[in-house]
RNA sequence: CGGGAUGUAGCAUAAUGGUAGUGUACGCGGUUUGGGACCGUGUGGCCCGGGUUCGAUUCCCGGCUUCCCGACCA
């Protein structure tokens, strides 16, 4: 891509209304745009690494035989009523509005009913399960306060999965697979060292519902950790823990994690509720099993941004950056460094690396230098007429600011 | 939803009961050219409604917006 066409811009300050880091970040550098309180747009640089972040979480649930599919944003009131989960007095978060003849409808903050109830037609036998699915969506939740950037929003993107099962068993053990791979996905966004399994707290589904932590200064959880982060307690369920752990209060240390993934299992709860039942070898009709696991996307975004960001912009983990190279020409003015220069970006894309290319013939140095700090893209590649002269390029790591001379044969090797 | 703030140009800000200044960004001209350089010049603005007043961006009332604290958070 190159920088020149791109039609965001970077700014030197962040809104006065913006005080989270993520959002003052990613708006300065122009991977969003705010809309309204709790409700960002993606520009072209934050939907890649939105749909980075997407990718790995496809590939580890397609691992553990998760089926993609995308439900509705538009929900029928009577669906939710089967389970109770209409009732604003129930759920506070509905957005609700109404088709031209006055049917009720719901703007979906979750779905688990729509899973049930589409399943129901899919499922007649125990010979049809265990069935996963999952979907990318856009979760609408009429959050009386929004706060912290995208981190808690109005709208967000979800990857939420669920699995129907004719056993408990079955159940169980899927529900631990997907642990397994809940933690390959952190490992893999770079935080895997930084982020516990927890107890959930919260509702009848205690003892059922677990909850990824990842530690954060701006997350709004507090998790007591011991100084080998071998056990890590939800403040919510603390004395419970500290009693069942045999542990004591004073070798933890409270610190403040941002939830990143919850999952919880429904049991029979969903199909007894709603009907949805199968027949098992006897014959008999027996109410499905369910488990559902989310990650939030975007909020998973906005915790990278957090954790990562440091006082002269965005820090991408390589894994889910918009680009892996920035490529920063100077002396662009020079057709020859130009055409050199142009060359250099053509062949890296055609190498098949991810090339953002400041091509600003106008920009100089130094701004360029700090709008490349400012987008975080792991790896600057800085050709100018320098660099052509030696026969050197100079490739710095965003994160370490490592600084290489590279020549363009190793550059070619180290990249592709 | 309770409490506290807030609203002036794309963004950040200043002053003011007599229609608003600066920085940045943007346009144009020029000098520069490895860490947001400089000179000149230009474009662009008082959240909405009502009230008080000769006159309101300013004061009052209401609304809305945004942010923060709390509550909430499958």
């Amino acid at each position: 891509m190159r920088q020149s066409h791109l039609f965001t811009k970077t700014r030197k300050e962040a809104p006065a209304d913006e005080v989270a880091k993520n959002a003052q970040l990613l708006i300065r550098a122009g991977y969003v745009h705010k809309v309204m309180a709790g409700v960002y747009a993606y520009t072209p640089l934050g939907l890649r690494v939105l749909e980075n972040i997407k990718q790995i979480v496809r590939e580890e649930m397609n691992a553990v035989g998760g089926q993609e599919l995308i439900m509705t944003s538009l929900q029928p009131k009577d669906v939710w009523e089967e389970t109770g989960r209409w009732s604003d007095e129930t759920v506070d978060v509905w957005f609700k509005t109404k088709l031209q003849d006055d049917t009720e409808l719901g703007l979906a903050w979750s779905h688990e009913e729509a899973i049930v109830s589409m399943m129901a037609q899919y499922v007649h036998s125990y010979k049809d399960l265990p069935i996963s699915v999952y979907q990318f969506q856009t979760k609408l939740r009429n959050e009386l306060r929004a706060k912290s950037g995208i981190m808690r929003g109005r709208e967000f993107v979800m990857k939420d999965m669920y699995s129907l099962h004719a056993t408990k068993e079955d159940m169980d053990e899927y529900y631990d697979k997907v642990v397994e791979a809940y933690k390959r996905i952190y490992e893999r966004l770079g935080v895997g060292a930084d982020t516990f399994v927890t107890f959930a707290s919260g509702g009848a589904f205690t003892k059922f519902s677990h909850e990824f932590q990842t530690l954060c200064d701006a997350g709004e959880d507090v998790l007591y950790i011991d100084k080998d982060k071998t056990v890590a307690v939800n403040e919510e369920v603390l004395d419970d823990a500290i009693a069942e752990i045999g542990i004591s209060k004073d070798e933890l240390s409270p610190t403040k994690t941002a939830e990143v993934g919850n999952i919880f299992k429904f049991g029979t709860e969903k199909g007894e509720q709603m009907n949805v039942t199968f027949k098992d070898a006897d014959g008999m009709d027996k109410p499905i099993y369910l488990a559902s696991y989310g990650v939030g996307i975007t909020r998973v975004m906005g915790v990278l941004v957090e954790k990562f960001g440091d006082d002269k912009g965005l820090v991408w983990p390589e894994a889910v950056a918009a680009y892996k190279v920035h490529l920063v020409g100077l002396n662009l003015e020079d057709a020859e460094i130009k055409d050199w220069a142009d060359g250099v970006y053509t062949n890296l894309t055609k190498a098949g690396v991810e090339v953002l290319y400041d091509d600003r013939i106008e920009a100089r140095a130094g701004e360029k230098f700090s709008d490349s700090d400012l987008l975080g893209v792991p790896y600057r590649v800085v050709v100018s007429k320098k660099g052509k002269e030696n026969g050197q390029f100079e490739v710095v790591t965003r994160a370490t600011g490592e600084v290489r001379q590279l020549t363009e044969e190793e550059l070619f090797t180290d990249f592709s």
